[in-house]
DNA sequence: ACCCTTCTTCAGGCGACCTTCAGCCTGGCT
DNA sequence: AGCCAGGCTGAAGGTCGCCTGAAGAAGGGT
């Protein structure tokens, strides 16, 4: 196997596969692609991997000795914001919507290619927020996981929280965000601290329209959102 | 169309695909399915749509005149925050993989199920957190979650208060509310308040209809109703 | 131990928004 | 046509939320 350029991102993820040849060959597989594996034959003790192992994406098989898919994976959503891959024999309309009913994020039929489970955790993984992606708002470049923010091909230097906050509203990008939504998401508080918020704004804004266009709006009475100025 | 409550979950979706029997179909269906829809033939205004429409998923054809697919997801990833469900007549592993790494987030082959289609559609909104309750009423689109006025793809700003009384207004489409009720429902007021509600139904129409006809209609002696206007 | 950066709190000032008022308009009735 | 109640809207005052400079507090590095 080639060996992986050292940028791929890495997440977590827990395999759950009654067949041998099949779990070790994915998890290999997973592991190759550079990411962290647990690998279990059933989901006898789900509970307790999900939170030791604490996994981004959990790949799941649907026929299983025990509780079987659906059931885990009304388990894993309810307890932990992992990303579902359902791995499943059955091949039929119905049963891959009883698949997304339960809430599962994708669905693979078994035979699979290797290359496309591959693909298919790597893109639950990417909308899960598991894989730090380079977000763009008009002018503005932010890469999460090299911590770097660009504005008009020019760096833009910000503290770490000014980062966190910026990062949160670009993943809610064209949404309104409230006080105290930033407050608890980008903070972690859980009372209201006054205007807090509002400096850390202020001083984002000084940075990033120095040179350029509004970019975080405020809506009155509601809150902030990022989004792309107007034509 | 059947009526539906409004509390269904909802979102903004646009679909690209030049088949019009496919388009309209997948169209009507999501719309049936309680989302916002807006469709195009190919994505040569690809760019404007993103920004006017703003949609929460882009069901996307792989093959398509002008620029095809990838192209088109790498500009929709690019700016904006949408999830990709790419439908296409190509069903080679290989075909798969370049759609993943163009970054799409879920893959159908022609042909499909309509019913797997919305599935997946629904699990990309439900991931990418973009299902709210998104309320449409002739060319008008109100997105309570983001705090997001659209008319005729355009954004029309309005005041916290205004947004509410639209809301609520929304919320009772095709029925005619008092000014009491508003009052008390809008504003929280347990007294008549002379023509307050009147001065803000002014200013909600003055933004509202500024791009297209009337929506707020006054019943004299009454109230006011929500609806489209006659054809 | 000191300094420097960053985070948080505070207070002043400003502007947008809400509300009221007054005059004009519209539609229905006689 | 004329009258009248109800509806509409421009203008103005006051309130409240937001912005920002400045100073204190906390953490990290030298």
């Amino acid at each position: 196997m080639a060996a992986r350029p050292s940028s791929v991102p890495r997440a977590r993820v827990l395999v759950v596969e009654d067949d041998d040849t099949i779990r070790t060959s994915v998890a290999a597989a997973l592991a190759d692609a550079g990411h962290a594996v647990d690998a279990a034959p059933d989901g006898s003790d789900l509970e307790e991997r999900l939170a030791s192992f604490r996994p981004s994406a959990v790949v799941l098989d649907w026929m299983l000795p025990g509780r079987d898919g659906p059931r885990l994976a009304q388990v894993v959503r309810a307890t932990s914001a992992a990303g579902i891959v359902m791995v499943t024999a059955r091949d039929e309309v119905p049963d891959r919507l009883a698949g997304f009913e339960a809430g599962v994020d994708d669905y693979v039929t078994k035979p699979f290619a290797m290359a496309e489970l591959l693909a298919r955790v790597t893109a639950v993984l990417r909308r899960t927020g598991a894989i730090g992606s380079v977000v763009q708002v008009a002018d503005l470049t932010i890469d999460e996981e090299a911590g770097l923010v660009m504005r008009a091909g020019r760096a833009v230097d910000l503290t770490a929280t000014e980062f966190r906050l910026l990062a949160y509203l670009a993943a809610n990008r064209d949404r309104v965000l409230s006080g105290t939504q930033l407050l608890t998401q980008v903070w972690g508080y859980d009372d209201y601290a006054e205007n807090l918020v509002q400096v850390h704004i202020s001083a984002l804004r000084r940075k990033l329209e120095a040179h350029g266009d509004r970019l975080v709006h405020t809506v009155r009475g509601l809150g902030y959102r990022l989004s792309a100025p107007p034509p």
